[in-house]
DNA sequence: ACTAGAAGTCAACAAGTGATTACTTAGAGA
DNA sequence: TCTCTAAGTAATCACTTGTTGACTTCTAGT
């Protein structure tokens, strides 16, 4: 078995070609916009090998995209911490180019394949996880308050991000959104 | 000219069964799910009319969908009042069958076409009125706060109600909700 | 160098989509 | 009653999409 450092006929460094350019497309076009023959000449390569190292779009899709539809990593910390560092990261500008998961559960939550796969997805790994963070009562009242916060915040900046807001008022939105996020952080 | 208590051969309400079923499948399965043959079939009308009367889908879409998309109406009051109606209005349970202009928007809001459309009448007819109605400093951080945790709250309760919530922690979170969105629209 | 099997390519199918064109039917006004 | 126009229908086009089966090419192990 040679090592794979020749670009060409390395199966896994193709397969990861086709993940990288999937997770571009299924970000700006969500599941359904997205098709395999775009995905196809995004990453250089033959349109059937997608069905035959994925089995299909839909294999893909769970592939590409559910592994990174975790909330845990940004939850590390004090409830201090925790609401800076949302509030930093959800408050932001720019394009938005690349990959974001919560931009495609958005993009995609309407197709009825990919739909119910994000859905159990979120809740195994963004809801419960934000649950059994907190301490105190109402633990599932105060998680649905965040992540409901957070989400529509992924539709403002990361989906409808041509809506211009000021420095000012994006500075002062972002001192609202902590001390929300502390207090039901806190309970 | 007959006034049209008969119901076969009448415009106008061949047009308003149009609407209503695409009213339906666009909430039910957003723009790119939705085909004209099956909201022309849940109309019981032939798939021709619609193209004869609002020109394209899309012209459908923009009739059918667009007008309802306004928060205005449920802005009017003391700040008590809006916070505790949109509260009670947003922290909801149930399958939410018929139709949902806000929700029509998030499963539609990939499509490259009915998109923008979605967007711009948010901007106008959601986040302006917000915006215009508050008083004091960082009116435009405090309506993206309010907007953003609606828009959040659509997506967990209108669009993935399979997530369970228990109905004391329901209360709680309307509670939680209703103080944050007061405390919000005072400034 | 030879060859078997993996990696990649090619052409095409079957299903579904929005839209159009030509045709048929009903009903109000003469 | 008889038209003539609006309302409704049928057939189909042009196109896209996911997927598949057969074919070709490269390369690792002998």
């Amino acid at each position: 078995m040679k090592n794979a450092s020749n670009g060409s006929r390395n199966a896994q460094a193709t397969a990861e070609r086709i993940l990288l350019a999937a997770q571009k497309v299924f970000h700006e076009k969500g599941y359904d916009g997205a098709t395999t023959r775009e995905i196809a000449d995004r990453a250089g390569i033959n349109l059937t090998l997608i069905n035959r190292y994925f089995g299909s779009k839909l294999g893909l899709f769970e592939k590409a995209v559910l592994p990174h539809l975790d909330l845990e990593p940004l939850l590390s910390g004090t409830p201090s911490d925790v609401a800076q560092r949302l509030a930093e990261l959800y408050v932001d500008t720019g394009p938005k180019e690349g990959f974001d998961a919560f931009v495609v559960l958005v993009r995609s939550i309407a197709n009825p394949e990919a739909g119910p796969l994000l859905i159990r997805r979120l809740e195994d790994h963004a809801l419960r996880p934000l649950i059994d963070r907190l301490e105190g009562p109402n633990k599932e009242a105060r998680a649905t308050l965040i992540a409901t916060q957070l989400a529509g915040l992924v539709l403002r900046f990361r989906i409808m991000p041509q809506i211009p807001l000021d420095g000012q008022e994006r500075m002062a939105l972002k001192q609202l959104l902590e001390t929300n996020l502390r207090e039901a952080l806190e309970g």
